[in-house]
DNA sequence: CATAAACGATACGATGCGTATCGATAATAA
DNA sequence: TTATTATCGATACGCATCGTATCGTTTATG
């Protein structure tokens, strides 16, 4: 059952202003990047007031929050049937592919940026985008410990941070490229560390 | 041979100045953060005219980056004749220990914001700051490979993502603190993976 | 004493955030 | 039908800040 609208009174808000905005968003962070991304630019390109753009989103980084949000794909990094190490591939694989795009990487960058600034901005980032990602990481490589797969003693919050690291790292600090080399070397670095070293089935 | 300041026609620069802007720039730092740090804030602090500033500093991110050169002690990451494994816990803890000091913390943190929006910033920031320190890691760890310290098929830069990435990655994110018992942690997780695992001596 | 550059002070243009106000429009509720 | 209510685009505004320009003053060199 989707919830209706809920019928309240007044004029509904437009859905189409809504995805115009979402759109523009993206083209622009695409076109100008962070530096030439700004509320007044999108509702010119959306074709929508300024107004109705800070009805929805309280200020600019909510706004690159929930542009990630949008795009966002059910998570990989989950323990299937797969091998650990599939899933960790398949997981950076994914990450890659996506990171390729320029908007995506730009509205990654931005958001962090702009959540230095912005400290109700960065406990939100913490919460939809750091930990849920940690979340799922952490599950998996417990289900690898009981599986045998992964070392009983391995630290797992250190090795998270390295991996999630390694991928902010070069997307923020930009001296090497988040492509698919990068997604195998990470893979082939960290399980010829914790993984156990069982044989190839 | 200092080299002297050259006797350049004309009032030359005052050289209190200059470091009343980087106090004043660093205090500014500490109390209100990346968000309410401006030149104008600085210059108000500092007893100076913006033009003041302006005249040494291009932009407010090259004065950021000068407060993180100003700042920065002679890298420990050296193979001096400390085991490698000591000379990168020692690292670690000194940056650590760095990193302990909000006005420290903000420097970076600012630092990194302000160049997602500016290319040449970054460039500098990559050059000055980023490539550096790995070309230390990266020294040290083919140091320990030659002793046997390290294994000789470990990917070196990817490790080097791991340990760098997972500092920025709390630091910029802050899911974590940046503190002693992570300096001690990834020490461990590090040597666990890419150590040879030598009886110590 | 002439030249040249830094100094503080101040004003300025340009952006861009986020708010406020407007009449018009499109929905619900009586 | 009519009253109410919220959204719409348009526009103006206050505010902060960046970075530039200008000016008279000060401190150095030649």
């Amino acid at each position: 059952m989707t919830t209706k609208p809920a019928a309240r009174p007044g004029r509904p808000r437009d859905e189409a202003t809504h995805r115009a905005i979402l759109r523009a968003a993206n083209r622009l962070l695409h076109e100008a990047g962070y530096g030439g991304f700004s509320i007044e630019g999108v509702a010119l390109r959306a074709g929508v007031a300024k107004t109705s753009i800070y009805r929805r989103w309280p200020s600019k980084g909510a706004l690159l929050l929930d542009l990630y949000m949008e795009g966002l794909a059910p998570a990989a990094l989950e323990p299937s049937g797969k091998k650990v190490r599939q899933a960790f591939a398949a997981y950076l694989n994914q990450t890659v592919e996506r990171l390729k795009d320029a908007g995506w990487s730009n509205t990654l960058r931005s958001l962090v940026a702009e959540a230095q600034n912005d400290p109700a901005l960065a406990r939100l980032v913490r919460d939809k985008v750091i930990e849920p990602r940690r979340a799922d990481g952490r599950r998996l490589l417990e289900h690898g410990m009981k599986t045998g797969e992964i070392r009983k003693n391995v630290d797992i919050d250190i090795t998270l941070d390295f991996v999630f690291g390694a991928i902010w790292y070069r997307l923020l600090l930009g001296h090497a490229a988040v492509d698919e080399a990068f997604a195998r070397r990470v893979t082939t670095a960290l399980f010829k560390r914790i993984g156990n070293d069982l044989p190839m089935p």
